[in-house]
RNA sequence: UGGGGUGUCGCCAAGCGGCUAAGGCCCCGGAUUUUGAUUCCGGUAUCCGCAGGUUCGAAUCCUGCCACCCCAG
């Protein structure tokens, strides 16, 4: 084992609170750490509050506060290619897509982790929530939930692999949220009070419809209910996702139950979206499929196993069994779940560890739809 | 231009002579959130198709007009 002050760490830095404290975290233990800021979006309009600038900036302060070097590279290329394209092919598809789950898998563990291993790192490291731990008796690296189970960001990461998450290190997975923010104060840094980001990474913030219509022309149609009453109109199919209440703009109609619609299906074919009022079976599916599963271990832990399951970050998690076919497994759910999403990952875990996850393919509904007079 | 019915917030919809005109949906604002989804808070008609009248007092009663719907022609 090297002395820490001869481990070279490259940090990537978001300008966040989070990546900060891990730079700090890191110094204070010693090591020799560079942290870096990803450049991974360029404007191509000048209508989004561009706070890549300012997040920079943010980098660059905290960096000269705690006395480490800094650098900035730019992955536009590398995230068009290999993040956003995909984005824009499974919206295209009617589907909805988890970005953040492929840029994890794609740019920052592997185009960034590439770099720091070309300059000579021996660790990369982030500010997500999420620990390590090596089981030295399989030689191999577990991927634990954060600490801070309200921040746990297991979910985003659970495309990686033994040889991504060898080489990782998550500074701030065994603190708290409010911890973060205490030693950012109490070290003066500049993102202490910062508010927490949210959006699509790199993309940020912003008009989300109006950003996907710059890419996916809008192609209005009817909304319709599974009796194929029309009920409204549409602004184009990728812009709504199954489960979506908001922004339909459906208001009471005759005879109706005076609850709130949800989209629970789309017809590609005819370009339909299907709304159901209230919550109902239709919005409900008995299990899943996703064709390719990663399993960090590497394999499955067997060829059919019960354990819990996350269908969309941040919820709460749902027992399930899993059968293993071919790259992909099944899904059954203990309970129906509401709004299982295709495009959104299904990450597997068995109490603390996340196991891995993939894109849901299909699901298998708890009533199936079936569009009538239309 | 015979008969009947209806007109209350963007949409449904309570109210049928007396507190500052329910409620739901949509919408807007905020909280939560590295997927603008979900969820959670908060907000939104001085005014009831229009104009008169009756009354201490009307969205609620009366008269006229206008609009829409249905039946009959």
């Amino acid at each position: 084992m090297k002395n820490p002050c001869d481990m070279k760490i490259i940090l990537g830095m978001s300008g966040g609170v989070d990546s900060s404290v891990a730079a700090l975290l890191l110094k204070r233990q010693g090591f020799d750490v560079t942290g870096v800021f990803m450049d991974n979006w360029e404007e191509s309009d000048g209508e989004g509050v561009c706070t890549a600038a300012e997040d920079r900036e943010d980098v660059r302060r905290v960096c000269d506060k705690i006395g480490i070097p800094y650098y900035t590279v730019n992955f536009a290329r590398e995230y068009r290619e290999r993040v956003f394209s995909y984005f824009l092919a499974e919206y295209a598809a009617g589907r909805t897509p988890n970005p953040d789950v492929l840029c994890n898998c794609e740019i920052k563990f592997k185009a960034f982790l590439d770099l720091a291993m070309a300059v000579g790192a021996d660790f990369m490291a982030t500010g997500h929530y999420a620990r390590l731990d090596l089981d030295k008796s399989q030689n191999r690296v577990r991927l634990l939930r954060a600490r801070d189970a309200n921040k746990d960001q297991t979910y985003f990461l659970a495309g990686l692999t033994q040889a991504q998450l060898e080489r990782a290190m998550f500074p701030v997975g065994t603190l708290e949220k409010g911890e973060i923010r205490k030693i950012a104060g109490e070290a003066n840094l500049s993102t202490a009070l910062k508010k927490d980001s949210t959006g699509i990474c790199f993309i940020g913030e912003r008009n989300f419809k109006r950003f996907l219509m710059q890419y996916l022309p809008a192609q209005p149609g009817d909304m319709v209910t599974l009796e194929g009453r029309a009920v409204g109109r549409h602004d184009g199919l990728m812009y709504y996702t199954i489960g979506q209440r908001r922004g339909l703009k459906i208001g009471g109609i005759r005879e109706g139950s005076g609850e709130s619609w949800f989209v629970v299906g789309k017809d590609i074919k005819r370009n339909l979206l299907i709304v159901q009022q209230g919550e109902r079976e239709e919005l409900f599916s008995l299990g899943l499929y996703a064709n390719k599963i990663n399993f960090i271990a590497g394999d499955p832990p067997e060829k059919s196993f019960a354990c819990t399951a996350k269908f969309r970050y941040r919820q709460a998690d749902s027992p399930v069994r899993v059968t293993v076919c071919g790259g992909g497994i099944a899904v059954d759910f203990d309970r129906p779940e509401r709004a299982v999403t295709p495009g959104q990952w299904v990450v597997l875990y068995r109490g603390e560890e996340c196991l891995g996850g993939g894109p849901i393919d299909e699901t298998r509904p708890l009533k199936k739809i079936v569009l009538t007079g239309v």
